[in-house]
Order: C-alpha cells, then structure tokens, then sequence
RNA sequence: CGGGACGUAGCGCAGUCUGGUAGCGCGUUCGCUUGGGGUGCGAGAGGUCGCAAGUUCAAAUCUUGUCGUCCCGACCA
C-alpha cells in the first residue's frame, strides 16, 4: 500500500502531482515554470522516443538539428503563424552582462542586439528559411526531416508533463512536390501517433481534425490525436498539420517541377512532446501508484527476496541469479533487488508507486515448494506459479498486460462518450465530463460561445464518423455530423 | 495582470481568533523487536516561528510595512 498517497477520485490534480513525485518522475525546477525530469522518468521517455524515432525512420524520415534562435524577422514572415505563437515567446534582447556597481551581474546595455532572437516555441521558420537553400529541384522533394529538440513557450500556468515553459519534444517538418503527397504525409503522421499512443501506451485515441480555432497558427488544416483522461478531462496527444504553400511561400521556397515550371513546396510538420509522459500517467494509473505499459516500463520484472537472515538471503540469491540472467536472456528488463536497506513490504509499495509491471516475490517457502509469487501491477492480483517455465510466464504475461491495460482504457473511454441533442444535456454531461459527441453549426461563433458558457472545446472532428444529420447543440442550425467536445487539459 | 490563501524542525502541519515554558505526524539517529504488504516498542537529535519596524512587563499570536510561495482566472502542446 502506498503511504499517503492522495485518493484519484478525491482530488485529482493532486493525486496526479503526488505520484509524478513519489514515483521519481520529475519535479518543478527553481528554474520558473521548467521542470526537472528525474533519471527514472527519463528513462520512460527515452524508450518513447527509441520507439517514435524507429516509427519515423520506418516512413522515411531523417534526423536532422537547427538552431534553438529564431531571429525576430523569421518568426514575422507568417502572419498567421507570428500571430499565434507572439503571446508566448521568450526574447532575447541582449548579449553580455557586466558587473553591477551594487554587486552580482546587470545586462549591459550597450550589449543590445541589432535584431532579437526568440527562443524558438516551434521550428517552422527556421527550418523554412534553410529549406529555401535546400529545395531547388523536384528532385529535391519530398525532404522528409525530424529533429528531437527542446521548444519554450512562456505559458502563464504550468503543470508537470502537460504544460511547461520548456519542453522536449521532437517537430518533423516535411516538403512536398504536390499538394496530395503532402496531405498524405500529414495523415501518415497522424496515423504513427496513433499507433504509438495505442499501442506503445497502451492509451487509446480519437483521430480528428481540429477546428479552424483550434488550429495551429499558419497550418490549413490540423489532425489530432485527443485521448481521455481518467477524470473524464480530454489531451491533445499529438498534432500533424498541413501547412499548404503557406510556408514556402513566406521563405520563397521554390522548385522546379517536372514540367519545368517553378512551383511552392508544400508543407507538413507534426510533433509529439514530453506531455505524452502526462496522458501516460493520467490514463493508467490508479490509488496504488504509476502503472506502465510493459513496452514502456524502465523495469518490466522487479524480483523481491523475502528473508529473515542474510544467510537465508543468500540461499534465496542463489536461485534468483540464474533467473535473472535467463530473464534477461529473454529480452526482458529486470532488476533484482536484494538491498538490505528497506523490508520487503516496503519494497512492494515502492515498486508499485514506480509502475513496474510484474513483481516476482521468493521467499524460503517457496525454495522449498519450487514456487514464486507473481504480482501483476495492472490488476493488483498475485498468483503462486511454480519456477519452472517462469520466464515463458512473465513473457505471455508482460503482453497480457499490455493488452489489459489499453482494454481497460478503451472501456472507459467508451463509457465515458456519449451522445447528447439538447443544451441542457450538453451543460450537465460536460460537467461530469468525458467525450460529448453532439451536432455544430460549423462556425466559429458558436464555438467560441460554447466555450464561454461551459469551457469546453471541440476537441476533434473525428475522422472516422457517420455521417448523420441534426441540429447544432447551439444555435439549433443544421449540421451533418457529430464532432467532439469536452473539456481539456 | 485581476481574485484568494499561506510562510512555524529536512518534509507535511497544529498553535494565531482570546498575547504568558515551541508542539504533532513523517523522516532521521541509537537499542531491542519483527520479517510472505510501507513491523512494533523505547530513547535521542533537530526550530532566533519568512524578514523589518511598532504596541506590550511579555509577541509565533496584535498593528504596519516588506519579501517569498502556492491556488483560482486570462494564455496554451
């Protein structure tokens, strides 16, 4: 049992901050709105970035770095683009500082630059302004590159994982000979996230569009990945966008078509964030502590000796060594914790609040009957299995819980969607919260109204939907088909 | 930038209204105990009560100022 942890149905937000703490996933940094990702934390992201960047190359795509400055007058060139991110930049002014006459250091203010540098919030401009030198030919095209970067956006409230003012995250950004290909590398995109989020973490998503107002700033059209969170407040996951001509057009990147005709390049670029650590741990774990995907899990077997004396222990150790070597033999990650320093009920809760899917527990009873104790972090639930054929076991077992845990999310995300027709109905359900599928008039206005009067938002246009016809939830005009609101992190 | 709270031991807090010996839980140290779910008991260490000024015989407590932190809203992946 986890010691003072706070209860998830009781207070969310602070259930959710306790077990980023307890479980050593990262922590506010001094550093105002940053966060520190702790190693243990970090080693989730890197097994989602291993997994992400295997998916990306497997579409054709390259790693590549640009610059984390964006000159002023690149960020300006888009006006959609500068519109949006303007509100939220970081700005560099000056390039030295001095000794103050009073002591510590003061900005030199003959050190001013001629020209600002933002900190870029995303790369679009600067990777257009090099693409420009890149693109000549259609033999050029398409360019597909990704970079893994850390992004600033000086948001006003932050939140560990979901909202930070520097984060990591990787940003691909593709040109196109034609509008179709381009289109087409959006979806592909969209559909990698998908894929990843459902079958890496286990957390299943609505794909969608977004709309217009809750488009990215310079994109024609923005695809998303919205997942549901286990207090029925949805996260966007991920976002793939269709940027048209609008980009080549500001940095003038032309190219010769096959007919010998000068052409813009069109535009994609798509990214996921460390907020992914956010709907991982928001969507699965529960009273006891984080609960992890074994594909993602930093440690997928923990095995546990339960002795008296460090002569029992030792006999224990015997028989657990050549385990844990066929267990990682078998491609498993596994850590064997024979510390003397904490009691073995101690260690259950520690490795229950860390996540670890599976916990081997053996003791002297079990030496003598040829047993070992299996606990399955998903379920709670422990079974007496005999040692023999124990690795195939926990192998079968591992997939098991992946399965279980993306089926469990599912059902609840399908529990938590409804349909609604009225306005009252609509008021009350997003106050319980969850997926609310219901009829709009397709503009803004009623959006925005929406928004003002219950704080939801259309988080997507799903993709795949019926089409049916009905009445805006709204103003009451007609419309073909549902699209899906709730309230957001 | 608007609204609201809070600064007391490493961490979490009570005490403040009604001024009078500086408290509790967790952690930590030591001893014994226990060992298949955060063992139990005992003993110890640890704080100029955010800072400054004022009122008073006496201030964690009242007054004024100041610094800092957090929450709610606007912004957002």
């Amino acid at each position: 049992m986890a010691k003072g942890l706070p209860k998830r149905a009781e207070n969310y937000s602070e259930w959710y901050n306790e077990i980023v703490k307890r479980a050593d996933l990262a922590e506010n940094s001094a550093v105002r709105g940053c966060m520190v990702i702790k190693p243990y934390g970090f080693a989730i992201w890197e097994k989602m970035q291993r997994a992400l960047d295997d998916m990306f190359k497997a579409t054709g795509h390259v790693n590549a770095y640009f610059p984390l400055f964006v000159p002023k007058s690149f960020l300006e060139k888009e006006e959609q683009h500068a519109e949006g991110f303007a509100k939220e930049c970081a700005v560099v002014t000056h390039y030295r500082l001095k000794a103050n006459p009073n002591g510590g250091l003061m900005v030199d203010p003959r050190a001013r630059l001629e020209e600002e540098l933002i900190i870029r919030p995303t790369s679009e401009t600067v990777i257009w302004n090099t693409y420009k030198n890149w693109i000549q030919s259609w033999r050029d095209l398409p360019l597909l590159i990704n970079q893994w970067c850390n992004v600033v956006r000086w948001e006003m409230r932050t939140r560990l994982f979901l909202r930070t003012t520097e984060f990591l995250w990787q940003e691909g950004h593709t040109a196109h000979a034609t509008e179709q290909e381009a289109i087409e590398e959006t979806e592909r995109m969209l559909d990698v996230y998908a894929t990843f989020a459902e079958e890496w973490m286990g957390v299943p998503v609505l794909r969608g569009l977004k709309s217009p107002n809750e488009r990215f700033a310079g994109a024609i059209e923005t695809y998303c990945i919205e997942a549901l969170m286990q207090d029925g407040k949805a996260l966007q996951a991920g976002t793939s966008h269709f940027l048209g001509q609008n980009f080549a057009k500001s940095f003038d990147v032309k190219f010769v078509n096959k007919e010998n005709v000068q052409e813009y390049a069109w535009a994609t670029s798509w990214g996921v964030s460390t907020r992914l650590m956010g709907a991982l741990i928001m969507a699965h774990s529960d009273d006891q502590g984080l609960v992890l995907p074994p594909k993602l899990a930093p440690i997928q077997v923990v095995i546990i000796p339960i002795y008296k004396t460090l002569e029992e222990l030792a006999v224990i150790s015997e028989r657990v060594n050549p385990l844990f070597e066929e267990l990682k033999a078998a491609g498993i990650s596994v850590k064997y914790d024979d510390a003397d320093n904490q009691r073995s009920g101690w260690k259950f809760a520690e490795y229950e609040l860390k996540g670890v899917p599976i916990r081997l527990g053996l003791g002297s009873r079990d030496l003598e009957a040829g047993t070992i104790e299996v606990a399955r972090r998903d379920t709670l639930s422990k079974e007496s299995q005999p040692i023999a054929g124990i690795v195939e076991h926990v192998k079968a077992l591992l997939d098991e819980i992946q399965a279980n845990i993306y089926q469990k999310a599912l059902a609840f995300r399908e529990e938590n969607t409804f349909l609604v027709d009225t306005w009252d109905e609509f008021k009350a359900q997003i106050e319980r919260g969850g997926f609310v599928m219901a009829h709009w008039d397709g503009t803004a206005e009623t959006e925005e109204k929406i928004k003002e009067e219950t704080k939801a938002t259309i988080r997507c246009i799903p993709l795949i939907s019926t089409m049916e016809a009905g009445k805006c939830i709204y103003s009451g005009a007609e419309s073909s088909k549902r699209v899906v609101f709730a309230k957001a992190y």
